[in-house]
DNA sequence: GTTGACCTTCCAGCGAATGGAACCCTTATC
DNA sequence: GATAAGGGTTCCATTCGCTGGAAGGTCAAC
């Protein structure tokens, strides 16, 4: 197959795929004309490193998954731990966005967003002396 | 002032400083022996600036606010409009994170993490035609 | 005069692609 | 046989927001 069918299939960017190969995550044969040709274990490989990195891993991540997936010896706990650490920094971003949110919904809300130029985002922003820096404080 | 001290008072790495210098963020002065000489107002504005990246702002967001605090002939509809723009990009970054979560900790929960090798984890980024799929489908 | 803590510039790298230029291969059509 | 469309190839640059490090200049204290 070539790499435009393996993106129809894989879901993948043709970009992306050759990425993969340059970072050493698939290793398609080639052709005589030069073309990547991937059989339907790459393609497979490549939708198992779509599907990871839509859940979030990093491609490091990527990699020790798609090693665990071939090694049938593996322990699951080596899986699951790699799983559990991605869990972790997913919920460490979300509590960190989750934080700016709160700030921000605040700061919007006490935003007339109209003509005048007076305006607690920018207040706060800034760290004037005023009722803005007693609402953050409250936070 | 030396970037040292403007580091410790805004809380920015005197690095990062000097990106925002590079970037157009701030233009102190020069002493004669080349060295940054930061007003009052450089430090207020770098504080400013980590304020709002702080809050997620992207560094083009910050250029806006920066430009739009020091016009007192701003709308503060144009303030809001950047802000609730932000809100916007937060809400789908937690939303996409949550989506994450959700279905990752449910392969993890799935998980036994023993010595054995047999891992939903593996066998849903796989698509594997077994239960796991059916736990995905009913997500 | 020498140490050590500052400061300077410039270049490289992170993650994970993505865009674009310049060029080759294949197939169909005129 | 020429040509055009639609594949494919490589390589280099760019994104975002810094951060690290090398190589060197400056300054105050001892």
């Amino acid at each position: 197959m070539n790499i435009g069918d393996v993106a129809d299939m894989s879901g993948l960017p043709a970009k992306t795929i050759r990425y993969y190969e340059d970072i050493g995550l698939v290793e398609p044969l080639r052709s005589a004309n030069g073309y990547r040709s991937f059989r339907q274990s790459d393609v497979h490989k490549l939708a198992f490193l779509g599907r990871a990195r839509a859940l979030g891993f990093t491609i490091e991540d990527c990699r020790s998954l798609l090693k665990l997936y071939a090694d049938t010896d593996r322990a699951s706990a080596e899986v699951k731990q790699i799983a559990e650490e991605h869990l972790d920094r997913i919920d460490r971003k979300i509590a960190e966005l989750t934080e700016m949110r709160a700030t921000l919904s605040h700061l919007v809300d006490a935003c007339a967003g109209d003509h005048r130029p007076d305006c607690p985002i920018l207040a706060d922003l800034a760290m004037e002396e005023d009722k803005t820096r007693t609402a953050r404080a409250a936070d």
